[in-house]
DNA sequence: TTACTCATGTGACTTATAATACATTGTATT
DNA sequence: AATACAATGTATTATAAGTCACATGAGTAA
């Protein structure tokens, strides 16, 4: 059994960070989550393929837990 | 606000993986997640802040969602 | 006992790339 | 024009990914 390559697990975080962001401003979040507001663009735009300490820092700021962040269509099977 | 550096969340998911192997050795799943299996102790042992391309490989070795993984008690709120 | 598997743990190391920091550009909106 | 937010690129630093040699411990067969 092989693991077939899932090119776009970046995006789909992207996309489901953007989603809960809201109204909310780019900077605003970076700033909570204590990175660069143009660190945060390249994440949304699925651009890096972030570590889960990251991705904490991010989900801390959008005040949302891992079960709760990965329960959306973004991740539903196929 | 400024959030907390949660210092312990390789930790979380390194015990995650370990109760999700099972009976399962770590080659199996190293070998299934293409990955050495040394990688895998580090990983289960909370050595390493892995990515979530890299726990992506984990989690589909084990046949199971991220929703689920992050679903337990290691991941509960305080 | 000794010797041999089998599964796991650890430290050190190189390479690949995430993360930071900063600048520039674009695009609406007022 | 001016302001606010977002996208993108470049260069440097920090760190994850990947690999290896060797150690440890449990079981077990000679």
């Amino acid at each position: 059994m092989k693991i077939p390559c899932n090119m776009d697990i970046k995006q789909k975080i992207g996309a489901r960070i953007k989603e809960l962001r809201k109204d909310r401003s780019q900077e605003d979040v970076a700033n909570t989550a204590d990175m660069e507001r143009s660190f945060m663009t390249h994440i949304e735009n699925g651009r890096r393929n972030i570590s889960v300490d990251t991705l904490q820092r991010v989900l801390t700021a959008l005040d949302i837990s891992f079960k709760d962040f990965f329960d959306s269509k973004e991740f539903s099977k196929p």
